[in-house]
DNA sequence: GTTCATTTGTTCTCATGGCGCACAAATCCT
DNA sequence: AGGATTTGTGCGCCATGAGAACAAATGAAC
């Protein structure tokens, strides 16, 4: 028989294997919140279905035939075959096991998420990671991503929790402050080394804003990179100030090896806003994949990168 | 899982199996005769309905999760067995075997039905035949009688075939006839002995036609009995003409130890007209009860009882 | 790199099959 | 004999799932 034949059967043979179970239509049709009228048709349609009377009944009895008892012995094994399936599919869907795909840009990966790995695998002994960088936005159905560090406006259609802030901010090393001096103004910043993106045509003309102030300024410097790791360096070891996303400059911060350079001030231009975990919502919510977003959002929160009480897209 | 939780699943998994062996939602949907659009649903309820991502795809590419694996395998079990439940009711349905229960008069089963069943049994080895001697009208239902045979108009709701018609006629053992003489008309009866029925006020008020020839007669005999295997023997002993349904002197007849008096008049009253099979139509076609009634209607037909070329009820 | 064939997925419309309700007929128990 | 409860049927309704049309995506071929 042909699985289209078939496939109306499957619930009328699950029912009767109720049926049996209970000894009744109408207690069949109790145990299942349907009617007694409705049970007594779907048995009806499967024994024309089948070519076959499977039960004897008259009112108050209820009685296989030999016919019967052999397809309701198969009926059970379906029934449990069905139940094994889903039981298989709710522990799958519980379990933190199985790979997790995340894209991210490389700078949030390498000083945000990279470090948090032996923690996170530690905690999932079961969970596979892995990292892609991904500068550009990443679809998530593209390679199976299953979940992406997205800055800005994040995609229709998917959930996205707020992951952090982020802002350009300055810093530059205490030695080359100590020889040139510390701007107290963003205009000032003409007469100093200033460390730029040099992607785009503009990228020399900061946009510094603080409260209600906007100042523009074309600044000059002997280097610029659009790697800010690259620009870091640099400006350790002392050849200006540079613009760094600022969660990229936390850890030379803590070292002593940079400090910020007019802190109240940032720079607008394409790398600031909010930086969003996205993931698929009608999909699936497999344990896993919310394993790894509650984790990182909790890494967020404890590390005061302040988006966590910002709502969700 | 509740049952009926899992009624509406059974055949969205019998499709999963399908998707998974065909490669493709539209090869799948192409199998079954349904369309991809359709599949494409199917499998988004049954991803919804379990919490899990069975099938990661986009166009050109399906794979099965570790998930989906699990899932698939116990489906695969559940198609099995669903299809071992309808080729077993195949069998069972194309098998002589089992209990066929059939209800017949008296008179009917010892004189007709009964000695063939020695042919009928050994025609199908694993059928066994229960007999009822039922002069009452039987309900099919009662007890679970499967074939009826029913002497008048047949019951609605069931198919009747016609078994044979019945007659009441008159017959005397050659050796009264040759002491008593052998009536010419009924209006001789009066001068009879006639062995009647006795079972109610008036069977001793004989009523016979011929054409359009119409006589009543008032009878008396030293016997009555509305048991027609004793009428018979009483007429084999001599005690005078009796009144039988034909079919019931056939035996007798042949051995000559009967002959039939006035052979072209009946008697009416009420034991005469068609003798139906009866049996269910809309409960099932059985092998087995499919096999007796054309077994009983081919007996008919050889023995000559005429019925085989009138129409079915 | 572009085009094409074919995929998956979504929206809209509608046909239909199955269900609930009401009730008849039957049956078993008291 | 009556009552409680069963199975089964007719009727009307409606929830739901499918088909058609189409968008977006993708991998192969050129």
């Amino acid at each position: 028989m042909r699985t289209n034949e078939l496939l109306p059967l499957l619930p009328d043979l699950a029912v009767l294997v109720d049926v049996v179970e209970a000894g009744s239509f109408s207690a069949a049709a109790r145990l299942q919140g349907s009617t007694p009228s409705a049970v007594s048709r779907q048995m009806a349609r499967l024994e024309a279905a089948l070519g076959l009377t499977l039960l004897e009944r008259s009112t108050r009895r209820l009685r296989l035939t030999s016919g019967g008892q052999e397809v309701v012995r198969h009926a059970r094994s379906m029934l449990d075959a069905a139940r094994a399936a889903c039981d298989g599919a709710a522990r799958h869907a519980s379990t933190v096991a199985g790979r997790v795909r995340l894209a991210a840009p490389k700078a949030a990966l390498r000083q945000i998420i990279h470090p948090q790995l032996p923690a996170l695998l530690q905690t999932y002994p079961q969970l596979t990671l892995e990292l892609q960088v991904s500068d550009q936005p990443a679809d998530l159905i593209a390679d199976g991503v299953d979940i992406a560090l997205r800055l800005g406006d994040p995609p229709a259609g998917y959930v996205a929790r707020p992951f952090m802030v982020v802002r350009t901010k300055l810093y530059a090393a205490p030695a080359y402050l100590a020889e040139h001096g510390t701007p107290q103004h963003p205009s000032e910043l003409v007469r100093h080394s200033c460390l730029h993106l040099a992607e785009q045509a503009g990228d020399d003309e900061w946009c510094a804003v603080r409260d209600n102030e906007r100042v523009v300024v074309n600044v000059r410097g002997r280097y610029a990179s659009n790697h800010s790791e690259m620009r870091r360096e640099a400006a350790e070891w002392g050849m200006g100030i540079a613009s760094l996303p600022d969660f990229t400059a936390r850890q030379a911060l803590a070292a002593g090896t940079l400090v910020a350079v007019l802190p109240a001030w940032q720079l607008l231009g394409r790398y600031q806003g909010t930086s969003w975990l996205v993931y698929h919502a009608d999909r699936y919510r497999a344990a896993r994949v919310r394993a790894v977003v509650d984790f990182l959002l909790g890494v967020a929160t404890q590390q005061g990168y302040g988006a966590a009480s910002l709502p969700a897209g």
